[in-house]
DNA sequence: CCCCCGCTCTGGATCGTTCCAATCGTAGAT
DNA sequence: ATCTACGATTGGAACGATCCAGAGCGGGGG
């Protein structure tokens, strides 16, 4: 009757059931191997009537094509590899779970997976290498792409697929797809909600000068201030990314009255300036005015509420995955890389009338 | 000279290298295919001398095993599937990332990697299926277990190697592994902590009745008010997860000032007591003691600092990390589960002595 | 009437690895 | 000297899918 050789029918009274294969469907259908393949694959090659008749076995059957056979065969894993670090330092590791949440969704969409690896945190390029020597990926996304990173570098001339979330800051020669979040923009739209709400002389609480995301944002504060028309200068201070830290600045700031306006380069440094304020029996909102970076659940739940620039880290991960596609496809792509603007979220640090 | 049929030469011109597969080491060292094979996974079949010069090929050619056809011929996938959920109310997020973190380098020594799927929010089954009928992935690990959830039902019926985080809870039959934290353990070395601070009349900010995990957490503050031989009658309040609802019943507590000392069941609700106390001019440490549970980063960078139990999330990634090899290698657990102690992590809202 | 084409469908070959049975050579026992 | 045992290595088969070339079958054009 089967003209395959099929597995043996013992496979019911096992515990641990073998699946079917693609031959047992091709069996059970009356139909040959390829013609299933087909049916999954290509649809549109088969007649109406045997399209219908394969699928209802695969439904019957609860038959998945085996992820590794066909794996081997195409070339394709569809997997998504992405290196999993600890916490970042300044960026808070809560926007990776928003992100990654998302990316893992829309990607599922399209039959992909993600595979997190990690790797020696002294070598960025750890971990990379192995899973591409092993075919184990179809691409990758790669996040940590503060400037100097190698990993573009890397995968670039490896000609392995990839998208940088984050653009190539110092690299002319770097032509791979990305995408970032404009950071100087988030700083000009909370820069310009302070001015808005009356404030004047509004201080920028930021990151070491060697940080490029910072440097970024900086820019946006300037941009704002001098179409304002307000003098900058000691108005912007540099620090580590810690909560003591932007607290001691704020003081410091805040010997001077006429400055009554905080955008800060994290929520971090925001909530170090809502600590000062509270110090000083300062109504955040009423007497000052405080903006934060990231919306991370911290700005959320600190009292009175701090305003936040949000990154729009859902938009992010979709587009990613659709220029994966694009690039998996060999595909042109219409733009090298795109730019997605963050939003205010206003809360009651920055807001008179609240 | 070459016995075995390798690949062109013209590998090395094109762009796009080919990685080397098994054949072309086995060629180039003058030994077979399986000799190869075993240097990788028996190599002490092998003669000194020949392990040594296979190892010196792999290493110049840079080989590694393609993983789908290891994966189609032996079975195991060598990854580990875990479905990545959007942020689960209550429970903070970024403690699953402290948790996965750990997971994913852990799983990566023993070359593993993490596969993370996502499925429909409505139906807790939905993506383990396909996982399985594909055979993508070896085990899985469980999350979201939560009284009721049908995972660890289903997959122990399907014969597919799990581990849960989250010890079964209403479930007489199951006899799956596990791992969890002592949620009540926490709850009473919090209680123990402010009654050492002098608080005697400590209240319980929880969830609904519904949560079990809430409900554990509650029993080790009844247990440790027991012990103190403090009455707990109207102490024991139940509210939804967020900073108002906790605000405000602690202001309605409040109204009593023999209620000095405040335990959540989160970091939320206790940063809700926290503004409460803002708002009534209540020093937190000083004339009241609050403390929270996960440790969150909101509790760290809140003022002044919420007091919290951590989770050992870390050792728990660890801890399921080595039950999956005991299950994977088909041997005997020591035991069904394990139970990890929480730890407190003081900061100012508990010290008087700060 | 025949040929050719396109639509369906088929069966063998193949991807790169590990499983399995068999082979070879050498040493120890008979 | 012959047999057995064993350590080291080998080559064919298999895992389950897709690629590829080709076969059967009608139908339209010459």
């Amino acid at each position: 009757m089967s003209q395959h050789t099929s597995r043996p029918d013992v496979q019911r009274s096992r515990h641990h059931q073998t699946p079917p294969t693609l031959a047992t469907v091709a069996d059970e259908a009356g139909v040959s191997r390829q013609t299933v393949s087909n049916a999954l694959n290509n649809p549109d090659l088969l007649r109406p009537e045997t399209l219908e008749r394969v699928q209802s076995v695969i439904e019957r059957l609860g038959y998945s094509p085996n992820r590794a056979a066909r794996q081997l065969r195409s070339g394709a894993s569809h997997l998504i590899g992405l290196r999993f670090e600890p916490a970042q330092e300044g960026t808070s590791n809560a926007l990776m779970d928003r992100f990654l949440h998302t990316l893992v969704e829309t990607a599922s969409r399209t039959g992909h997976h993600v595979l997190l690896f990690s790797g020696n945190p002294q070598d960025p390029l750890d971990g990379y290498e192995d899973l591409l020597r092993s075919t184990a990926v179809d691409a990758f996304v790669v996040t940590d792409t503060y400037a100097g990173t190698p990993q573009s570098g890397f995968l670039q001339e490896r000609g392995a697929p990839f998208v940088t979330f984050g653009r190539p800051w110092d690299e002319p020669d770097a032509d791979h797809a990305w995408i970032d979040v404009d950071g100087a923009h988030g700083a000009r739209i909370a820069t310009e909600h302070l001015l808005e709400q009356g404030h004047r002389r509004i201080a920028w609480l930021g990151w070491e000068k060697t940080s490029r995301i910072g440097q970024d944002r900086r820019s946006g504060w300037e941009a704002a201030m001098r179409a304002a028309g307000v003098e900058t200068a000691g108005l912007g201070v540099r620090l580590t990314d810690n909560v003591d830290a932007a607290r001691m600045a704020a003081h410091a700031l805040m010997e001077d009255p006429s400055i009554t306006g905080f955008v800060c380069a994290s929520d971090t440094l925001g909530i170090g300036v809502l600590h000062a304020c509270a110090e000083r029996r300062l109504r955040p909102g009423v007497d000052v005015g405080v903006v934060g970076f990231d919306d991370s659940l911290a700005a959320q739940v600190t009292w009175p509420g701090l305003s936040s620039v949000r990154q729009p880290l859902e938009q992010v991960a979709v587009e990613i995955v659709r220029i994966l596609h694009t690039v998996l496809a060999h595909q042109p792509l219409e733009e090298r890389g795109r730019m997605l603007r963050p939003t205010l979220v206003v809360r009651r640090s920055s807001t008179r009338t609240g």
